[in-house]
DNA sequence: GCCGTTTTCGGCCCGACTGTTTTCAGTCG
């Protein structure tokens, strides 16, 4: 599987070096979109190639299918080296640079000679970018702010992150609108955004414009029309773009705004065959809005059910859409129990009763506490007399409250062999047993989890990649390889919704369902008000096209599809 | 570079904002 993601990178650094060329936009964005391709397809592009449909794949013709043959069989593309010697790959790494396009980077480089971020810095400062015709003193500034942010870091975060700052503006935008909603990626629940897009509704844009950039935390406004508004504030460095419309066009700019670029692009095209035109305003037939007080009505002219934002992906939604073959995906409200909650008898903040309570209060009907095991020191792992102490305790309290099952469960640690933390005899007295791997990442970690989930009492996997949006790798481990054999011995992955973790994400979930595997979806929380966070993994269920049946905490206790039962 | 029961050539989604321009290119989403 390893060769979708080397290809894909390939391809994106072919369209990078021909962007800088300033080759014809639509190669490049040809081999933008082969890239993402083989980077989301859930096929292994080598079986694919042995079996010669590499060009039968919608977007691939003549030409990329023969960089493929000739990488396949040689271990290298020419055109690729050739592109790679003309070009410095410092300079490429520079086009993530907002406000510096591949134009004024090719100038710089030919005219200026600059290789690299240092160079560009150093003709910034002694004037000669200012001086290039086309270019000025304004311009420079705003490259200087794009450099700044560039060296800065991440230019993207968690949307677990990124929601509860936004929830903030939004309150200061809808005091001074009709309708407002957030836009683009957070909307679609991407696991990480790079900007904010927020819609509202008004026939005094001004005044909504005014809002956003006298908004406390602004500490740059990179643009200010007269419907249109950008700012960057101070938290995380989020850039926050803004567009007012007017009531008639709420539906088409909500849709537009949403995007992703890939949905709207077929989308367009198939409003085009239809002799209609789309923007943001609405939809046209010649110079006659139709449609675009709603995004139902937008999808409906073409023919389409509404589509769900975390399916907007280009990932067959539309073709489901045409054919009313849409999902019907898990909600958060389907939500019966959370199972993954730590109380102060390992690394949890609060007592099985506060915790029981505060789910009892969400409406949950069951409530998993699952502290961590014995080799977890430093998450405060219970050896066996402790682990019965809790499971007295966890009885204890269930005898004081009425209407909430409280269950018996156990994180356990997934050890160097792939030995279980705890013998059988203890596993199998326990509700449920969550297997996890905590320590030695790099030491046969796909080998231990597959022997992980050859024991009987094992019933989910968790955080199965073990990634840290913040930046960790996870474990070295084939995950293809894992998620067939959960769905095969009928372990449930988790879907992590810790906002650092989102593990599994979309992509990796959109694999599992491939494969017939379930899910659970979890919070993993150590303090009780994190049990709002479940919507995160909701979310990341959703954009993996999970339908409730396929989520195990969305069935009632006794009928939950544990791997025990079935 | 890809694609095509109107096309094998000529399209490829569409528009706002900015800055440096005397009408538009570059960048962004």
């Amino acid at each position: 599987m390893n060769k979708n993601i080397e290809i894909s990178s390939i391809f994106e650094r072919i369209a990078d070096i021909l962007e800088l060329k300033g080759e014809n936009i639509f190669k490049v964005k040809a081999y933008r979109k082969a890239a993402r391709i083989f980077l989301e397809m859930t096929d292994d592009i080598l079986s694919v190639w042995k079996n010669g449909k590499i060009s039968s794949i919608e977007g691939i013709g003549k030409s990329m299918a023969e960089k493929i043959d000739e990488y396949m069989s040689t271990g290298h593309i020419r055109k690729y080296s050739e592109l790679l010697a003309a070009v410095p790959e410092s300079l490429l790494d520079m086009l993530k640079i907002q406000n510096l396009g591949p134009r004024t980077l090719l100038i710089a480089h030919e005219k200026l000679g600059i290789k690299d971020i240092n160079d560009l810095e150093r003709v910034i400062a002694n004037g000669q970018l200012a001086a290039i015709p086309g270019l000025g003193d304004k311009k420079v500034e705003n490259i200087k702010l794009g450099i700044e942010l560039y060296k800065t870091g991440k230019d993207r975060i968690s949307v677990g992150l990124a929601l509860p700052v936004v929830e903030d503006i939004m309150v200061s935008v809808s005091k001074v609108s009709v309708r407002s909603s957030l836009a683009g990626s957070i909307r679609r629940m991407r696991e990480t955004i790079g900007d904010v897009d927020i819609l509202a509704v008004s026939n005094d844009s001004a005044s909504v414009i005014d809002a956003i950039v006298n908004y406390p935390l602004v500490k740059n406004i990179t643009a200010r029309g007269e419907t249109k508004a950008s700012v960057i504030i101070e938290t995380y460095n989020l850039q926050v773009d803004l567009r007012v419309v007017s009531e008639g066009s709420y539906g088409a700019a909500l849709q537009y705004f949403t995007g992703s670029a890939a949905h709207n692009v077929k989308l367009r095209g198939l409003a085009k065959d239809m002799d209609l035109k789309i923007n943001e305003y609405g939809v046209f037939r010649g110079d006659e809005n139709i449609a675009g007080r709603t995004e139902e009505e937008v999808y409906k002219i073409l023919n389409l059910a509404w589509i769900p934002p975390e399916l907007r992906e280009d990932r067959g939604e539309i073709e489901a859409a045409m054919h009313g073959t849409l999902p019907m995906l898990v909600e958060t409200g389907d939500i019966q129990g959370d199972i993954h909650t730590h109380s102060t008898y390992s690394d949890g903040i609060n007592d099985i009763r506060t915790i029981a309570l505060a789910a009892k209060e969400r409406g949950y009907r069951y409530i998993g506490i699952c502290d961590h095991s014995r080799t977890s020191r430093i998450a405060g792992g219970m050896d066996e007399e402790k682990l019965k102490a809790r499971n007295e305790e966890i009885d204890e309290v269930q005898s004081g409250i009425k209407g909430i099952k409280i269950l018996k469960g156990i994180e356990v640690d997934i050890l160097s062999e792939g030995q279980l933390d705890y013998p059988d005899r203890v596993l199998e007295k326990l509700d449920f047993v969550i297997a996890a791997i905590h320590q030695g990442f790099s030491k046969n970690a796909g080998m231990r989890m597959k022997k992980a989930m050859e024991n009987p009492y094992v019933d989910i996997i968790a955080h199965p990649t073990g990634r840290l949006l913040s930046g960790r790798r996870g474990y070295e481990l084939d995950i293809e390889e894992i998620i067939e054999y959960a769905a095969e011995k009928n372990v449930a992955l988790e879907i992590n919704s810790h906002f650092d973790r989102l593990d599994l994400n979309d992509a990796n979930i959109l694999k599992g369902r491939a494969k017939g595997a379930r899910f659970l979806i979890s919070t993993d929380l150590h303090k009780i008000d994190m049990f709002e966070s479940i919507s995160l993994g909701v979310g990341m269920a959703r954009r993996g096209w999970l339908e409730k049946k396929d989520v195990l905490n969305t069935y009632a206790w006794e009928d939950v599809p544990l791997r025990r039962r079935i």
